[in-house]
DNA sequence: TTGACATGTGACCAAATGGTCACCTATCGT
DNA sequence: ACGATAGGTGACCATTTGGTCACATGTCAA
């Protein structure tokens, strides 16, 4: 099994750019695309898909394949599941509807 | 009922910080914490704490109310669950083990 | 084999970010 | 009233980040 241990900050800093949660919708919508391919898919040169993608296999959020001249991009959620699991389900449970509550009637105090 | 339509890049942008994430888990472990209370949780004058606080209460993940001289912060939950349902459980379906294996295929493949 | 195509590298630049500080206002306790 | 306490503002600085470009390598296809 390939170690998933990446750093958390690491995912969290790559999610935090536009571009590079569209690079991954990209490939969530269609896996596997090269970079001339996900160029088209964002206004930037080619350059900038580069070092975006960069953060994102740093980040383990994305792993790459050469075929040919060509390097084919594919999706890892993995990491994703991770923060998921040990960070966002913390904050999104259930009863944080309660606290929705707290917060409305905090606002609504003068 | 308050809006909650910010701007998830906002969130993204200050959940990337690992001292705003301290923060963050502070307020989880006591909610209602004031600045100074907050600033011995982080290695950091009082300063950096407010900018941090600013950046979370903009992004809606805290929200504060004054009492005398004092302001106490409140977690808000509700854009972290917003980015769990609109983004991240996308990607964090249970079929994401699916693909690990992919992942794992293609990085065995020379 | 040669030209077009896909990707890579390093330098470079502007803007955003993280952090500190001097100084200021407001409120509390006595 | 007065010192101490809690918080706020704006300037300032170093570093990181997002983006471009000139140039270079490797690969395909005729």
């Amino acid at each position: 099994m390939v170690t998933y241990r990446r750093d958390v900050d690491e995912v969290f800093k790559a999610l935090a750019d536009p571009t590079r949660r569209e690079l991954l919708d990209a490939l969530f919508a269609q896996d596997g695309q090269t970079l001339t391919a996900l160029e088209e898919r964002v206004p930037m040169t080619r350059f900038g898909v580069m070092k975006h993608l960069k953060v994102l296999e740093e980040a383990g959020l994305v792993v790459s394949r050469k075929r040919g001249r060509e390097k084919l991009h594919f999706l890892n959620p993995v990491p994703i599941r991770l923060i998921h699991d040990r960070w966002v389900s913390k904050y999104a449970e259930p009863w944080a509807s309660a606290l929705t509550e707290l917060k409305t009637q905090l606002e609504d105090t003068p």
